[in-house]
DNA sequence: CATACTGCATGAGTGACATAATACAGCGAG
DNA sequence: CTCGCTGTATTATGTCACTCATGCAGTATG
């Protein structure tokens, strides 16, 4: 969650899962082109590719090689039963464990009208 | 939140910090030795000094050289205030945008009778 | 002083990460 | 086919965080 300190790569896939959960590339569509991403990020095309390797890997992005990756058919709502999960087994438990620890409840925090 | 891949030095870190928090060792409590919580968690010591070391900077714990570290007088109230701080400055915005992206809400979290 | 415990400073080894330079392979347009 | 785009494999290099082994310094105890 805070991008301090972690490897650029997986700042880059964040970003590109951000990207693609708030609908900015929906199923079907091309992504940029890894060479194209590096320049606009400052970073490195290999650095990028292995970015989007990790996505390929859960056969979220269709490389159709010579013409560029594009969002797989249901992605979007795959990628988000996927992080929902993660975030529910894995990293909300941690969350709630802390808050009890330094005496934070639900109702401490900020809420941005969440009905 | 998740130790997942986090070095040790800052895992052992929140270990000692939720003892603390927890009551484990009170203002002006004697830690465990570098050398035996190494043994204790199977680590180096100098890992387990540099874990310490965060907590002088922040003036947490007094060093008593030949003797032992203490906990500083009103360690435990400040860290949890340093805590909560962090939590809800830098933590918690975070957690919520990702929230918010993948379709959460507090209502969907496991409530453990907050009211 | 001798011993046995403390913490700490120095330096080295290791591995992950990022970068670079090249070259290769697939596809489409001219 | 040729040109220009795409992703990918290879190899090499540099950097940095993490970890650790060794030895030194301070303190209590006898």
């Amino acid at each position: 969650m805070n991008d301090e300190g972690k490897p650029v790569y997986l700042r880059l896939r964040e970003i590109i899962s951000a990207s693609i959960l708030d609908g900015e590339y929906q199923d079907g569509a091309i992504l940029p082109s890894v060479r194209a991403f590096a320049a606009q990020q400052g970073a490195n095309p290999l650095t990028v590719a292995k970015a989007y390797q990790s996505f390929q890997d859960d056969g979220l992005v269709i490389v159709r090689r010579g013409i560029g990756m594009f969002v797989a058919d249901g992605a979007t709502h795959r990628l988000r039963n996927m992080e929902r999960t993660r975030f529910l087994q894995q990293t909300w438990p941690a969350i709630a464990e802390h808050m009890r620890r330094i005496g934070i409840t639900l109702q401490d925090l900020p809420t941005d009208r969440n009905d």
